[in-house]
DNA sequence: CGGAGTCTGTGACCAAGTCACCAAGGATCA
DNA sequence: TGATCCTTGGTGACTTGGTCACAGACTCCG
């Protein structure tokens, strides 16, 4: 494995030799195609995975039917939290779907659990992991309770957007990502485009006005 | 120190002697009153506090200067969620206050480092400890986002009432706690009174009618 | 007794979620 | 080429919840 994916991840490049060994050893590279369900609710996590190429959304399947987005995992993040179910042997929540194509490092349970007794530097490299995501998910709660909405479909929606101000989307995909109703995410979006902000089309936002929501969001101090 | 603390937390008792030595050995019981910080944002947690006594409510200091209640630790838990910081060397963004004169025990991040190297049994402890509090986090945000404050109300009314059917808090701490107005709550008690469920006087509510509250809240399907 | 501070009640108003229903765009298939 | 169906988006009426302003009422003390 030449040109090693260890040195993709910043936390991991100070392990020392013998435990870089292990893990390349002990792991491997895994693909799934757009739309996967990476892993779900009931089924107890086997693999720590170390997204390489892709990115992957984490909802709650809520007990009302609906689903809650909790986070996003980009390129050079893990999916840590699941590796709390996994070394306690315990039943997970949410469920993960990849939104593209997504390559990823699969530690399983044994190699993981073996380093993290080994390594301090693998021990940090998975407890900085998790205060990343704790504090995501204490923000994210933050904002549900008190941000208008408007202010977080904004922040969304520059968030969401590709290099060429597009965002591809539908009104109700953005409503479960924000927790709302479809109805809510028009509504919002008729206002944004009567302000110049946005133009739309079926299943496609253009951000005409980056420099308006952007000021929106700001105002708010929001956490983009 | 006789009959030793560790046998209090189930997940501890499998631990070899050697390792419970050394925890015994590394760490110290201590105490706060009641209405204490006992850590707060911006400052790096350096122990890891196990509950014996009392009750700790953990909360989000928001940006807008009002607070989120995220979780209530008990005796016979722990503080979980700081040690990733606490390993991480990142700060934390909650506060945590006692409610009661609480005792604990506190494990030097060195020894518990040391320990989460040297004892799978040790680790399963921790990593059990986060995936609850994890879930909890994502069954609060279910909460939050899809559960009427009737019913949310209703359930924290039945979990902090003591044996007598009293719950001592006033309208606004009950307004914290469930990340809503005092307002709200007013109005909601009013509405709980109306159907004879609560009688009020100042800072504190008595459930007359249990199971009134208990069924508006199973009819929900809330997750108590 | 007389403030000062805290707790609760209330009305008006706005933001957001729910419900019901309709219309337009796209896909499929006889 | 239509007929049909599904998905997406738009809208109005209504309910719930959050905000603001202000007024009583209780408690603690000096």
């Amino acid at each position: 494995m030449p040109d090693t994916w260890i040195d993709t991840f910043p936390g991991l490049t100070r392990l020392p030799a013998d435990i870089r060994a292990e893990l390349e050893a002990g792991s491997q590279i895994v693909t799934a195609p757009a739309g996967a369900q990476i892993f779900a609710p009931g089924q107890t996590a086997d693999n720590l995975l170390l997204l390489l190429d892709g990115t992957v959304k984490v909802q709650q399947k809520s007990d009302t039917g609906r689903d809650v987005f909790l986070y996003r995992v980009h390129a050079g993040e893990s999916c840590v939290l699941t590796t709390a179910c996994m070394l306690a042997f315990e039943d997970y929540a949410a469920e993960g779907i990849s939104e593209t194509d997504v390559r990823a490092v699969a530690i399983p349970r044994k190699t993981f659990d073996s380093l993290v007794g080994k390594s301090p530097v693998f021990r940090e490299f998975v407890f900085t992991a998790y205060s990343r995501r704790i504090t995501d998910l204490f923000t994210l709660i933050d904002d549900i309770v008190f941000q208008r909405m408007d202010v977080r479909l904004a922040a969304r929606l520059l968030e969401l957007a590709d290099d060429r101000g597009v965002v591809h989307a539908t009104h109700a995909a953005l409503g479960t990502e924000l927790g709302t109703a479809r109805e809510v995410i028009s509504r919002t979006l008729s206002e944004f485009h009567r302000r110049g902000w946005v133009e739309q089309s079926r299943g496609e936002v253009h951000l005409t006005g980056k420099e308006g929501l952007a000021r929106l969001v700001k105002s708010a101090g929001a956490h983009v």
